[in-house]
DNA sequence: GCCAACGTTGGC
DNA sequence: GCCAACGTTGGC
């Protein structure tokens, strides 16, 4: 099981808007790179990952699941591009702001620290349970593991 | 609003 | 296939 984040401007595309889809959720439409491409396309069917709000806000606000495979971008004209669907799952009592996350000892090697415009990326398992703990939410619970 | 970092494009 | 020019992202 692979972890994941996925970013978003708020007033583009906000946790909130994302949570009012459901557990239907959405197109993570509208990514026009590689290699973001490339980690949607490595995606599973219940891997978890963060929500995070760039620009405004700046701080991870939640938990979503990947919910539907790769396939191409409705957004785009051209196929190369795809993109997976995915739904929100739980909020993070605290977010975990982006300042935080960079004076944090065990998050200095994240992408988020080390390569800020990358909008999905890969998170580490040590990443998500430190970014869990920090934001108030139990690790098995976030990451779909523990008994529900 | 500025600017640094990064990716992409296109001329050669 | 290199590299300069350009566009975009996102932190500050």
């Amino acid at each position: 099981m692979a972890f994941w984040l996925f970013k978003s401007e708020p007033f583009k595309w906000s946790f909130e808007q994302q949570k009012a889809c459901g557990a239907d959720g959405t197109e993570w439409s509208g990514v026009r790179n590689y290699q973001a491409r490339n980690f949607m396309r490595a995606m599973v069917l219940g891997e978890r990952g963060f929500f995070y709000h760039s620009n405004e806000g700046k701080a991870v606000v939640g938990i979503v699941e990947v919910c539907g495979l790769a396939h191409p971008d409705s957004t785009a004209d051209d196929p190369r591009w795809e993109c997976v669907d995915i739904r929100a799952v739980m909020d993070l009592p605290n977010p975990v702001a982006l300042d935080v996350c960079k004076s944090e000892p065990r998050l200095k090697d994240m992408v988020l620290v080390t390569n800020s415009r990358l909008s999905v990326q890969p998170v580490g398992e040590a990443e998500f349970a430190a970014i869990c703990e920090m934001g108030g939410l139990d690790v098995a619970a976030a990451a779909g593991t523990g008994k529900r």
